[in-house]
DNA sequence: CTTGGTCGTTTACATTTATAGATGACCGTC
DNA sequence: GACGGTCATCTATAAATGTAAACGACCAAG
C-alpha cells in the first residue's frame, strides 16, 4: 500500500533542524537550507547536503529536479512527526509534572484568541467527559 | 568550585528512558532499574549499569552507597528538563500546527479535574491579556 | 573551448551511543 | 576459609551521528 518508507527511522537532532526548516520554509534547495540555517549553526554545505540525503533515505524528504539541482520538501504531514515527538515527551513526566509542563507549554506558545478559545472549549469539555 | 558537573550534555533516548523511570520511581539500584525497564527492553544488566554511570557521569544522577550497591536518583528538578524538551519540541511546530499540536497533548495528558480548571484559568488569562 | 562557479555524489573519519562480556571486590554461608 | 552469588568497574565493539573534504558533472562567461 504505503510506498514503503523504507526505513521509518526517527530524524536526529541535527535532522530535526533542517526538516522543521523546510516545514517552515516550504521546499526548499540545499543552497537556501544552508543559508536558513547560517544563523544557528556553521554547517558547511557537505554537512547539509549530507543531512539533506540522510532525511531523503529515511523517507522524511522528497526531491523534486528544478534545473541542475534539487528541491526538498517533506514528506506527510508534520502532524504525524510532532505528535509522536509529544507522545514521547509525555511519557517522560511523571504524573506530577504533566500539568506544570502543559502549562509551561501553553504559557510560551503564543496561541492567537481563536486557539485559546478552541483550547478552552477542549478543557471544558475534556472536563466534561471526567464528570 | 562544584564538583564540576562535567559535561552538562542532554540525555541520549536511551538514557532518558532511564531517567525517567527515576523520576516516576524515586531513588533505585541498577537492578530495580534493570528490572523494571524487563517490560519494554532486552537490556542486560550491564547495559542498564552503563547508562546509570553515563548519567551520573552528565551530571543528571546522584548515586548513594546503600549496603554492597547505589541508589541512583536524579539531581536537579525534572521540569527544567522537561521545559527544555518542550521548548524544542515547540520550536519544531510551524504556527500552523502549534494549536493542533497543544490539543493532542491536552487530550493525551488525562489531567485530573483540578488540572482541567488550572489548565481553563490559565488559557483564560491569557486570552484576557491577549485583547 | 577553457575557466570558474554551482550542484549533487562519494568517501572519510572522529565522536557518541548502544550494547554487553569479562573481571575483580565483597559478603554471607557451610 | 573455600564457594556461590551479587555488585560495580573496566574494556570492547558495532552502529549511528556529526562534520566535511574530494570528486566529477554541468553550465555560463569570456
Amino acid at each position: 500500500m504505503n510506498p514503503a518508507p523504507k526505513s521509518s527511522e526517527d530524524p536526529t537532532p541535527a535532522e530535526w533542524k533542517i526538516l522543521s526548516l523546510i516545514w517552515k520554509q516550504g521546499a526548499c534547495s540545499a543552497r537556501e537550507v544552508t543559508e536558513a540555517l547560517a544563523n544557528d549553526t556553521e554547517w558547511s554545505t557537505s554537512t547539509v547536503k549530507t543531512l539533506l540525503r540522510r532525511l531523503v533515505d529515511k523517507g522524511h524528504l522528497r526531491t523534486r529536479k528544478v534545473g541542475n539541482s534539487f528541491l526538498y520538501s517533506g514528506v506527510g504531514s508534520p502532524m504525524r512527526f510532532l505528535r509522536k515527538a509529544g507522545d514521547s515527551l509525555l511519557q517522560r513526566a511523571t504524573g506530577d509534572s504533566v500539568a506544570p509542563l502543559l502549562a509551561h507549554l501553553v504559557k510560551r506558545s503564543d496561541l492567537s484568541r481563536e486557539d485559546l478559545d478552541d483550547l478552552r472549549n477542549l478543557v471544558d469539555q475534556l472536563a466534561e467527559d471526567a464528570k
